[in-house]
DNA sequence: CTGAAAGCGCTTACAG
DNA sequence: CTGAAAGCGCTTACAG
């Protein structure tokens, strides 16, 4: 019942400790008649590599570059937080994590950054981007240089990117539909929603599902064309006020996008006894105080902790060509209302 | 800015390798003049030690042993199954998990279960239990025999546990109290709890933060008197027939603990126009299913996988004598609906 | 294509 | 109270 080692496997295929690294870890030059020796010793023996064993003998480590949007944006800012956490935690499983900010408006600037990106110094790139040709390409030509690549939060659907952490976020969208819903009287009225942009995909998916469960499920609701927000403070209390002074019939609201203190603070400033239904995304300490006092109804989120445990743990599994589990890898759409918010949140 | 080792820290502090590894350690046995230095050394080369060479060297592993209820209720099912997973990739980590199975219903029984934990055998014990005297008694006990203790899903109030791994019950209840009170129109109805027993605390409070919401913002709601189900499906469907029976105003029913398959069973059984608004607890295939038909209306979850993770790691942290991440194993309260059900769970 | 030996950063008896 | 040396299970040059 004690521990098998790689010296059992050695000894039992009659081979030495280095071959049988080799066999185990896919290394060229060893003859196919060896290999099968090897594995099954390793299969009759029942052989589970020690990881840390591994870490610890191989001094090289793997370097992952995080590129993050600058900027004020609440949540990219816990982003950006969670990768500086979590590069200090993964020093010793021998990864090193980077971040570098570009402005994820400026299409040409992220693909420059995309292909300034050297493959002698990363071996694997996480990357929140638009879905723009110019971007796809970027990333295309970064794969073809060796560099691994994962989208975060949104996805570029047709790139070659080797995987996607983040949300289904047309499900998130439906999600904001279905609440919208089901808070609301069976009554007539219209729902508005502000995204940043539509150009970035998770946006533009929230909105197409949020309108799907609008349109099949209450068709008594009417669903406003929507506006754009910029992810913008300013811009998205000005487009929540006009609406809410414009629109007297307005029930509900969705806040696709980032911009949510903006929208707090419209609320506030136009209080009225009819406050629409209003819904936003994201936990950062103004929605938790928001949803607190009743300004805002619900959050939908995801966790940037797990976010980025995830692209690293992915970035890890593909250069060592290892299995994922994807359970583990898979990011939850949360909810909050005021009942479940994490104690000490709005400190 | 290579990495410092504990080689750093014994040229600097003049003293040997054994000797930095007693003062970090906290092995007793050296004078404090030396502690000082060392520690003053560690300091200044802000050394920190690398858990991988350490858990290699180390041959002794800690031993944890997992008492959970037995019987066929799903949610515990999916527990253990965690831990016997958990079993598996800890076993690098140098920690033994063994999983052992009682009838949490029966209080003698658990107690002597306690009572007969042998501390050379055991370095930490998890337990999903009661909160009765003979519990409390038998906790205390184990801890004085030097066993570390921590509570799981139901909390021991007054027990001298190190820690409680689960969600905040009463918030939990508010949770279900404030979905049917929003998910119903403002009109008279009449609202409905089955809980398993009011003898574990963990249902006694969750029917407390429920009708506290209730009764405060939904004063046209009528709460009836709370039903006892024993955590089974059988009695659960029976429960719930009698009420759907014998209540035509029931517009709001909530199944605070298990047999949840017999509460789905008896709703389709009993298919009227107006259903009551249903909340259950926990993520299971079937109340996945009934979620995704529309038989029931929202679900209250805890994730198992975390659970365990999290009481593995703090049992872990107490026999180091570590600190714990106060914010990484806080268990948030998770709400499903139809729209973020994980993709492939009613699979 | 294969092997012997050193070394990764710690911990652990054993001496003294 | 302190230190020298072996060893944990792997990987990595270096030879051959």
């Amino acid at each position: 019942m004690t521990k098998t080692t790689i010296h059992d496997v050695a000894a039992r295929a009659g081979v030495s400790l280095a071959t049988v690294d080799r066999v185990l870890n896919r290394r060229p030059g060893v003859r196919p008649q060896t290999i099968a020796k090897v594995e099954a010793a390793a299969q009759e023996l029942n052989y589970r590599p020690d990881p840390y064993a591994a870490s610890l003998a191989k001094k090289r480590s793997d370097r992952f570059l995080f590129l993050l949007p600058e900027g004020r944006n609440p949540f990219m800012q816990q982003l950006a937080r969670e990768a500086l956490a979590t590069a200090d935690r993964v020093l010793m499983d021998r990864v090193t994590l980077s971040v570098r900010h570009v402005d994820t408006f400026d299409k040409a600037a992220l693909a420059s950054a995309l292909s300034q990106i050297d493959p002698a110094e990363y071996e694997g790139v996480a990357v929140v981007a638009q879905d723009a040709p110019v971007i796809r390409q970027a990333i295309d030509a970064l794969r073809e240089r060796g560099v691994h690549v994962v989208t975060l939060i949104s996805d570029v659907a047709t790139a070659g990117r080797d995987h996607f952490v983040g949300v289904d976020n047309v499900a998130a969208g439906r999600v904001a539909g279905r609440l919208i819903g089901r808070f609301l009287p069976q009554a007539p009225g219209k729902v508005a929603l502000i995204c940043g942009t539509l150009a970035l995909s998770d946006h533009a998916q929230r909105v197409e599902g949020c309108r799907a469960v609008l349109e099949a499920d209450y068709p008594y609701l009417e669903v406003l064309p929507v506006r754009e927000g910029r992810d913008d403070d300013i811009l998205t209390r000005e487009t929540a006020s006009n609406l809410l002074k414009s629109e007297p019939e307005l029930v509900g609201l969705y806040n696709v996008g980032s911009g949510t203190r903006g929208l707090i603070a419209s609320l506030e400033a136009n209080a009225s006894p009819g406050k629409p239904v209003t819904i936003a995304h994201e936990l950062t300490p103004h929605a938790a105080q928001a949803l607190e006092a009743g300004t805002l109804d619900a959050l939908i989120c995801q966790d940037p902790g797990h976010e980025i445990r995830s692209a690293a743990r992915v970035l890890k599994a593909l250069v060592d060509n290892t299995a994922i589990v994807k359970g583990q890898e898979r990011i939850r759409i949360e909810i909050y209302i005021r009942e479940n918010l994490p104690f000490g949140f709005t400190g």
